[in-house]
DNA sequence: CTATTTGTTTATCC
DNA sequence: AGGATAAACAAATA
C-alpha cells in the first residue's frame, strides 16, 4: 500500500519518541518479515538505547538506536508503524513492539507480510542504506539519469519502468500512474520511445508528483484533491479531470493501470 | 468460491 | 550478460 508519502506518514508516528530510552523488544522471530536477520542479536541490542534519529528514502525507513544499532523498515503492501501507549495489548498482525521506558511503545504490524526489518549492529552506516539510490527529491536526480535510465529499459512500457525502485526510490503505483497522467504520456509507451520534449515534461513531473504527495498526504494523510487522477482512478466507471471522457483501467507492466486515452495520446 | 490489492524477489525465457 | 515478464509470497476484502 505505501508509497513515498504514505512511508514518510507512517515514518512520522514514531517521531515524537525520539531522545527515548528502549525498555524492551518483543518479536516472533519465526515471522517472514524478519527474513534473514539475527532477531536475537535485535532484541537485546536495543536494550537501553536511545531512540536516536531516523531518515526516509523512498519506500525505506531508517531508526537509529544510540550510535551503533540500526533498524530498517519496509512496509512492503500492508505494513504499518504507529506508537501505543501503557498498557497495549500486541493485535493479530503486530510483529515488532519496541517497548520505551515511558510506557510507550513503537509498534509494526503488516498482515501479508510482504514488509521487512533489517538490523545492522555497529559504527557505520549499514550497506543497505548507503547503497540507495539518489532520491528523486535531491539534486543528484538529474534529467541525465532519467534519459540513461529510459535507455537502457528502453523495451519495457514506461509505467513498469516508473516502478523500478533501483531509479525511481518511492514511486508505486498510484504515483506512477499520476506521473503519466499529468505529463501526458501513454503508459504502455515504451520508455525508448518517449521523445526529447517528452522525457523533460516526465522529468518535471516526477519532482511535481513526489512534492504533491509529500505536502498533502505525508503530514496527516490528507485526501488529495480532485483535479487529481488519485481521486478517480480507483475503480471501474471514472472520468478524466480533464477532459471529462472516460478511464481506462487495465494491466499494464503487471499491475492495474488507470489512464486517459484521450488526454495521454 | 473467485477476483482483487498503493510491493518486491525469484525464476525463466529471450 | 542483461533485460523483460510472470509467478510467488500471504491475507483481507468485495
Amino acid at each position: 500500500m505505501p508509497e513515498l508519502a504514505e512511508v514518510e506518514y507512517y515514518r512520522r508516528q514514531w517521531l515524537p519518541f525520539l531522545g527515548q530510552t528502549v525498555a524492551a523488544v518483543q518479536l516472533n522471530a519465526s515471522k517472514r518479515v524478519f527474513r534473514g536477520e539475527d532477531t536475537v542479536k535485535l532484541q537485546h541490542g536495543l536494550v537501553g538505547q536511545r531512540f536516536s534519529r531516523s531518515e526516509g528514502h523512498g519506500k525505506q525507513m531508517l531508526f537509529v538506536f544510540g550510535e551503533t544499532q540500526w533498524m530498517g523498515i519496509h512496509l512492503g503492501m500492508t505494513g504499518k508503524t504507529k506508537s501505543e501507549g501503557p498498557g497495549y495489548v500486541p493485535e493479530k498482525h503486530d510483529h515488532l513492539i519496541v517497548a520505551l521506558e515511558s510506557g510507550h511503545s513503537l509498534v509494526l504490524s503488516d498482515s501479508r507480510m510482504f514488509g521487512r526489518v533489517r538490523y545492522h549492529q555497529g559504527g557505520a552506516l549499514p550497506d543497505w542504506w548507503s547503497g540507495l539510490p539518489s532520491q528523486i527529491l535531491s539534486n543528484e536526480f538529474t534529467v541525465e539519469k532519467l534519459h540513461q535510465f529510459l535507455g537502457r529499459r528502453s523495451r519495457s512500457p514506461i509505467k513498469a519502468v516508473l516502478l523500478m525502485q533501483e531509479r525511481f526510490p518511492g514511486v508505486g503505483n498510484w504515483m506512477a500512474d499520476e506521473i503519466l497522467w499529468r505529463a501526458r504520456i501513454r503508459p504502455d509507451l515504451k520508455a525508448g520511445e518517449i521523445q526529447t520534449e517528452q522525457r523533460l515534461k516526465l522529468y518535471e513531473t516526477l519532482i511535481e508528483v513526489c512534492q504533491d504527495a509529500m505536502r498533502v498526504i505525508a503530514p496527516d494523510w490528507s485526501k488529495p484533491p480532485d483535479d487529481w487522477l488519485f481521486n478517480h482512478r480507483w475503480k471501474d466507471g471514472g472520468s478524466c479531470p480533464k477532459t471529462g471522457g472516460k478511464l481506462i483501467r487495465e494491466q499494464i507492466g503487471g499491475r492495474t493501470t488507470c489512464w486517459s486515452p484521450e488526454w495521454q495520446g
